[in-house]
DNA sequence: ATGCAAGTTCGATAGTCGTAGAACATTAAA
DNA sequence: TTTAATGTTCTACGACTATCGAACTTGCAT
């Protein structure tokens, strides 16, 4: 059984969560787990990259305290740390996320 | 006369902001600028750093569209872009302006 | 057992980043 | 016109990063 390491709220800072959702890729990745408000396996949640590449991104989510990975069968579970980073940095998660939504609209008002 | 490139808006990314915020010593940067609310000079800002260095760290912050920068004599006065950000990606500065706050702070009730 | 599916890890590579010293530019003051 | 003060630019370097393919691990189904 795979065993998946994570950080403590204590051990979470500011700027490792701020650097792991500074990349498009990860933090499209944020968007996708953010929409559904469920546990996502990595093979449902799109994207471009090699299978390796993902893997990779989705670890240093992990290792900033972002998602929470738990094992289900060959698949690996993936969930926002939503409440825990609320916590922790109140407002952060959830302004950057509303960002990032309108963001990608093509037309505010249409 | 220095004349500064400041991106506009349309050009400011949010992943360019929060890798910009996610380096420790620029987002003590930009903490102490948003402590006065004015002008600063680069020399007004306590930093550990060499002085390359910190022109370095500044310049990442004024093409990431967070900071703007004004020649003064032989200085540089340095504002932060608030309002435009705020109107750009709500809430994300000032989120992580408070949490920036809170977190160097020993006792948070004392 | 065999094969398949889903992720992980390893090795390599090209690119970016933080850092600092040295040299330079510009402005103010003497 | 020197001299000093304030930043900027250049060069270099070590560390880190995103990317991929190949090999590996693990669990499930047949």
């Amino acid at each position: 059984m795979k065993q998946y390491q994570h950080p403590t709220a204590d051990q979470i800072t500011l700027t490792g969560v701020l650097h792991a959702l500074s990349d498009p890729v990860r933090l499209d990745y944020v968007r996708c787990l953010a929409e559904s408000e469920c546990e996502k396996s990595c093979g449902a949640i799109p994207t471009t990259v090699a299978k390796s590449t993902m893997s990779h991104h989705i670890r240093v989510l992990r290792e900033a305290g972002i998602i929470h990975l738990r094992p289900y069968g060959t698949q690996s579970l993936i969930s926002l740390r939503s409440d825990e980073l609320e916590k922790k940095f109140p407002g952060v998660l959830n302004s950057v996320l509303k960002s990032v939504k309108s963001t990608n609209v093509v037309e505010p008002g249409a």
